[in-house]
DNA sequence: CGCTACCTTGACGCGAATCAAGCGGCGTGG
DNA sequence: CCACGCCGCTTGATTCGCGTCAAGGTAGCG
């Protein structure tokens, strides 16, 4: 259970890609920040943080891809949200001081930041644009759930399958070939997004494969057929 | 459509109430906010504001209800929030600087202050007491968002029809007679809540009405039986 | 090489959406 | 003041999407 400690003594390197929520830091703030944080790395499959537990800390992904999950009715897990290279997660339990309500889960082996929690709290009243970007994530958030909302009320399982394709497009993006999803999930995972069964996520990713809308090979996605997914989906984004 | 505007040059009395986001403020604060402030009044089904338009305030709900919904699929309402005296609406787009994606439209005759964009924006920035409450006021609806979805995507109907009477008990409590709900909904608007049609929405509550959980006598809802409706709805709160 | 976890396909049945028809209250206009 | 029309509510009949159960295949791993 112990997980590899990465020393990581610097974060410019990690601002430098241009993608992290700390970008907004100076060459000062960001010094300051490497000796509050630890670079931890996970496994696939490894929790980052569990529902009903209390924040010490706000993560950064720093590289790898992990889940946010919860629990529901009789055990079947679903899944609220993606996080990809650059995003932070823990931050809504830790800013407002209450305990996680979902799970952090990583889907493939990722390096992750941990920044300690008071530090944090005290840089948010040191750096106000902190605090405004967390409030931006936050809003980003909300606003994708609400859509989650309402197209889980009001489209078939079929929109919402093409929509999540989509939608992991849209978080993840292709491999270097342009198609393939840059991205695997077992069936199961895909319907806990989808909020259906593993057998109904399966029967329709074979349709969309018949349907020559994409291409499957074992757990790899391709897209072969963008404008008709979209059809699909029946969305305007 | 120009509506009622009520002179109110003083907040106190509004924060006297004890539950406006604005109790953070002294009197100071109060009295500056005042300055800035209109108080408007709304019929039942006005818009507040419109779906896709810019934020220029941010509203306080001062007298009334308020509901936030989208238009979905072939024109079907979708309701996300319900809005009680003393919350904020608005907060999201005007912060994070976006176009609304929900509307807002009072549920019943509602007086609302409206505050001025820049004035609020400015007032954060003295006040980061405010950023932090705003913090925690998305956290909580990014919170029961994600409640939401695992309910649209776990729960059959008739158990979201009980959280839903849960919900509306919870935003808005009971008249004195500690049993009906102090908010009334077209059978429609319930069925925009739940995410189904409106005739199940209908036959579900003659069903609890049958079975003695509730109470119905036109729009009014009395909850006769709230541990029946709560093992109904098969949840923890 | 065998076990386990995951994937796949088929058959079946139920929950809930849809379609249709009738009722009742309320506001408007004759 | 009454009649008409509209809108929201209600109930029944029918359809069908999709969840569940069951059985077999496949791939990765110790």
């Amino acid at each position: 259970m112990s997980n590899l400690k990465e020393n990581n003594p610097d974060c410019t390197t990690c601002v430098a890609h241009g993608h992290s929520f700390f970008n907004i830091l100076d060459k000062e703030g960001l010094s300051e920040l490497a000796l509050h944080k630890t670079c931890v790395t996970y496994k696939r499959g490894q929790f980052i943080f569990n529902e009903n537990g209390f924040p010490h800390a706000l993560y950064c992904l720093n590289r790898g891809k992990v889940k946010l999950c919860t629990i529901g009715v009789d055990g079947k897990e679903q899944i609220l949200r993606l996080v990809k290279t650059g995003d932070i997660l823990g931050y809504r339990a830790l800013i407002s001081n209450e305990r996680y309500h979902c799970s952090a889960v990583a889907i493939e082996d990722s390096s992750i930041c941990v920044v300690d929690r008071n530090y944090f709290l005290e840089a948010t009243r040191k750096h106000p644009q902190l605090l405004f970007e967390v409030v931006r994530i936050i809003s980003r958030d909300l606003k994708t759930a609400e859509e989650h909302i309402v197209s889980l009320s009001q489209r078939n399982v079929r929109e919402r399958m093409a929509e999540a394709l989509l939608f992991f497009k849209a978080t993840f993006g292709f491999l270097p070939d342009g198609q393939t999803l840059n991205v695997t999930f077992s069936r199961e995972e895909i319907a806990d997004y989808v909020g259906t069964s593993t057998e109904s996520a399966i029967r329709l990713l074979s349709e969309f494969n018949q349907d020559k809308i994409i291409e499957l090979d074992g757990k790899k996605i391709k897209i072969t057929n963008l404008p008709k997914l979209l059809k699909t989906a029946n969305t305007n984004d």
